[in-house]
RNA sequence: GGGAGUAUAGCUCAGUUGGUUUAGAGCAUCUGCCUUACAAGCAGAGGGUCAUAGGUUCGACUCCUAUUACUCCCACCA
């Protein structure tokens, strides 16, 4: 006992654990023959550190890892992390920057000197952070997306998907990010709605210029690269301006006014200036009616020559000083409010620039198609289903993405260029030489230029179940054959369209094979406004911090017990301290036990059946613990063994067999509670794996491997569990009489007597006497016939119980209670009869309910005589 | 504009094919306890016309329809 701090201190076990699974390489896997069960861990940033969303994401990973392992299964979670191309480059640019050093000024391998000297120094953290929190990953394994192997496999798919003509490179109008200087995809582009302001311009006729037509924008500072006005055609308010043109205002210029019926007709003022260079529309229009392009733009989003007096400009600057001046030489008709969404790169946060240029593209809709079947045929499962929905959406109109990024930081894409302009697509500079060769014979290897762009970070993310077991460059190695296809995906919905839906795609694709057979989706951690927690927002707590607090153990189930599957989590920091405090309850379970002096003495009958019940009630958890993990249901599941433990081991059964004070303990009974707390931390090992191991070892000797991660989850079997409901009425016999107690103001100290009206439960009661006087502290309850005079009467279910009291005794208040009961009972009845009456309920109704309606009106009357009686005893 | 989801106690959520004394839990609240494992605790209590209106049914929190509110996703209306 001495040993043993009155409070569990979660700090001063749990690294230590930590470090001996390490030591005794727990976390390891290799290929046997058992089933093996496979995470590939969703790889966070390079350039991460530890928060909300991966705590979640990250425990339900480990809670599913360490149950499968329990179960048997040869447990595999590979960490890993994503070299992010876009917020790693931007990272390190801002580190160089910070010393003085421009990335302009660097050659291409100085700056990936600096940036692979980063990620070695810093990169990664986050892993380190996963070890605070207990995941049991296999260290060993761990990947990164740039690792030689893994550029490997990007290197050989993308050769790979270009010779099949899935690969194609062309300009195209694409999302360019002017603060990053690179395209992004389509997925990159978050659409926020803004208030702006829509300007209404005059663009004069060129043959009469007492005329004008009116065109609203948003965009006034596009103006420079207008090169039409559209009307459509059907508007006849616009017919007179067939074949003739218009001055576009400040600039100038004469431009062709086109009729095109995608222009809507009662929008704005129904005619749309043209500005094919800067707006997917306008270009579609200008292709249509082969109108010139005036790219205005520089790629950081300041004008250009072609921006006239306002060249250097940045475009929002020039669209302040482009209204005045319109509004300075009355070409502004009018200003108004206006409501609309605008693009912002997912990195940089800047309003994407729409821009016309030449990138590379895969084509996804040859692959998209058996992807979309493999979900909707239930091959893949999601969890919770309704994400189906969104995927199916977006993988029937799903566009080609865009694999190209102007960046240095990621895998370089294998084009080379020939001095004629050609390119040829190798793995190897050497391999391109001899393709090119083909084409120009007398090419020399220093004739060849690769490409200067990087492939999008998702390009390599995509392969990462497959990669992370080579088995894109070696398909056939054992181990991709043993842990692939991998057990289930945890991941957030967010990245449902990057990550999910394409490695489902390249699974198909290039091994024939789904990536995983169930994915998690996990919510979004919010605050208690219900705001998404964000860096920019400040409103994240420090996890770190947290576990500082609490202990791993703690927000591990602070995190957990309130986040069912794709629910967001409203977090709250008093999850945690429940979490802390359950610890804390186990410990003093400990405490208890391992306080008591054992010895060889009969065992109490009290004591015997509470282990038999505590048995059977374990089982009926055990149920329902496999039921939830099937259905993904860990925060039910947690729940579930939260009360188990502190309700039933605790304040039931630990109560039960706790001998009088400074008496021993049976050893029978010692050694059964020994076993039952074994299991018990065994159930609840994979939600709490520290305080659990830490107990298990307190609990009784163990060899140096013995490891409660590495034994076996309880099994349930089939038995009866008759004992379990019987004694959750024996429990409602104590609680009412403690509830008599507590509403007299009676010790719990002060024996009390109990007489109780014969009826069909006096087996029970009999049975169980041994318990309900322990710890309902009554004297052996005697069965009577009638009411006994000077008792307060109890009622349970339809067992009548008096116990004698004298204290506090308000007859008045007594009978407004029992009329109040007998007011309740009898509208009952009424409605009972009501049913039973009706002879469409007697005949369609099974006839179970029937009978169980009988049943309550009989069990009502009894309740109603007994109340009737009692109520007329006390007049 | 299209689609999906949610609405149950003050808060966060269960409620599994419609039927078990006329809805459960945790937190919070209130009452009484420093009862010899635990005040990070113990024993109790209060608290809900299951968003609104209809419908199907012998019977609806549960199924259907409409309405309202919120959330999310998708979409090129300047």
């Amino acid at each position: 006992m001495a040993e043993l701090e009155s409070k569990y201190i979660a700090k001063n076990v749990e690294s230590k654990w930590y470090e001996k699974w390490l030591e005794k390489n727990l976390f390891h896997s290799v290929p046997d023959e058992r089933t093996p069960y496979t995470i590939v861990i969703p790889p966070p940033n390079v350039t991460g550190v530890l928060h909300m969303g991966h705590m979640l994401n990250e425990t339900i990973q480990d809670v599913l890892c360490r149950k499968e392992r329990m179960n048997g299964k040869n447990v595999c979670w590979v960490p890993g992390t994503d070299h992010a191309s876009i917020a790693t480059e931007a990272k390190v640019v801002n580190l160089l920057k910070e010393k003085g050093i421009n990335k302009t000024d660097l050659t291409r391998e100085e700056f990936l000197k600096h940036a692979w000297q980063w990620k070695e120094e810093k990169g990664g953290i986050i892993l380190q952070q996963l070890k605070t929190l207990g995941c049991c990953c296999d260290w060993q394994r761990t990947k990164f997306t740039m690792d030689e192997d893994m550029s490997e496999s990007v290197i050989k798919v993308f050769c790979s998907l270009y010779e099949k003509g899935l690969i194609y490179r062309g300009v195209r109008m694409v999302n360019w990010d002017p603060k990053a200087l690179t395209a992004v995809s389509d997925e990159e582009v978050i659409y926020k709605d803004q208030h702006s302001k829509l300007y209404y311009l005059r663009y004069y006729l060129a043959d009469d210029k007492s005329k004008y037509v009116i065109v609203a924008t948003t965009r006034p500072e596009t103006i420079m690269g207008d090169t039409a006005v559209c009307v459509n055609p059907n508007d006849e308010r616009f017919s007179y301006l067939k074949g003739k043109k218009l001055i576009v205002p400040i600039v100038n210029r004469e431009v062709p006014v086109v009729f095109d019926e995608y222009v809507d007709m009662t929008f704005g003022t129904g005619a749309l200036k043209i500005t094919p260079c800067h707006d997917i529309n306008d270009y579609n229009i200008g292709i249509k009616h082969k109108l010139q392009s005036i790219n205005i733009f520089n790629d950081n989003g300041t004008l250009n020559e072609n921006g006239l007096q306002y060249k250097g400009m940045d475009r929002f600057d020039c669209r302040k000083k482009i209204v005045e001046d319109l509004q300075a030489n009355n070409l502004m008709e009018k200003v108004e409010d206006y409501d609309n969404k605008i693009g912002l790169s997912e990195r940089t946060s800047v309003p994407i620039e729409p821009k016309l240029s030449m990138q590379w593209f895969c084509k996804m809709k040859d692959m998209a198609k058996p992807a979309l079947e493999a979900v909707e045929k239930g091959e893949i499962k999601f969890h919770p289903e309704k994400f189906i929905n969104t995927y199916r959406h977006w993988m029937e109109d799903t566009k080609d993405w865009c694999i190209s990024r102007q960046l240095w930081w990621g895998h370089r894409i294998p084009a080379y260029y020939l001095p004629n302009n050609e390119f040829v697509v190798a793995p190897t500079k050497e391999e391109a030489l001899k393709k090119a060769q083909t084409i120009l014979p007398n090419c020399t290897i220093e004739d060849l230029k690769q490409d200067e762009d990087v492939l999008d970070t998702w390009f390599s993310s995509w392969l990462w179940p497959m990669s992370c077991f080579n088995g894109i460059n070696d398909p056939n190695n054992e181990e991709i054959n043993y842990y692939y296809p991998t057990s289930d995906l945890i991941t957030g919905p967010d990245i449902i369209f990057f990550w999910v839906a394409r490695m489902i795609m390249a699974g198909l694709e290039f091994r024939k094979q789904i990536p995983f057979k169930n994915v998690y989706f996990t919510g979004i951690v919010r605050d208690k406004l219900g705001r998404k927690m964000s860096k920019t927002l400040g409103n994240s707590p420090d996890p770190l911090n947290l576990i500082d607090l609490y202990g791993a153990d703690g927000v591990r189930m602070g995190m957990l017990m309130s986040s069912p599957a794709g629910n967001d989590l409203p977090f709250d920091e008093s999850y945690c301290e429940q979490g802390r405090n359950f610890s804390n309850k186990i410990w003093n379970a400990l405490r208890l036990l391992k306080g008591f002096s054992v010895e060889d003495i009969p065992q109490p009958e009290s004591s015997k059946l509470a282990i038999e019940w505590f048995k059977q009630r374990m089982n009926v958890m055990l149920l329902s613990i496999e039921d939830d993990f099937s259905k993904y249901r860990l925060s039910e599941s947690l729940k579930n063994i939260y009360t188990f433990i502190w309700d039933d081991f605790c304040s039931w059964f630990l109560e039960i067999i706790k001998p009088e004070y400074q008496k021993p303990i049976d050893s029978q009974t010692y050694n059964s509670a020994i076993e039952i707390f074994e299991s018990l931390m065994k159930i609840l090992h994979p939600f709490m794996p520290f305080v659990t191991e830490e107990i298990y070892h307190h609990l009784r000797e163990r060899q140096e491997d013995d490891f409660i991660m590495n034994t076996s989850y309880p099994k349930c079997s089939q038995e009866e569990n008759k004992m379990d409901e019987e004694f959750a009425f024996i429990k409602e016999v104590i609680s009412s009489i403690r509830a008599l107690r507590n509403s007299k103001g009676i010790s719990p100290k002060q024996v009390l007597q109990c007489f109780i009206k014969e009826n069909d439960s006096k087996d029970l009661i009999t049975k169980y006497e041994s318990i309900i006087t322990k710890l309902a502290n009554i004297e052996k309850p005697t069965f009577v016939k009638d009411k006994q005079e000077g008792s307060v009467s109890l009622m349970v279910r339809t067992t009548e119980m008096f116990i004698p009291i004298t204290q506090n005794v308000n007859k008045d208040e007594e009978i407004k209670k029992i009329n109040e009961q007998i007011k309740y009972y009898e509208g009952f009845i009424v409605s009972i009869n009501k049913k039973l009456s009706n002879e469409k309920f007697v005949n369609n109704a099974p006839e179970k309910v029937v009978a169980l309606e009988r049943k309550k009106l009989e069990d009502c009357e009894t309740k109603l005589s007994a109340l009737k009686q009692e109520l007329f005893s006390l007049q």
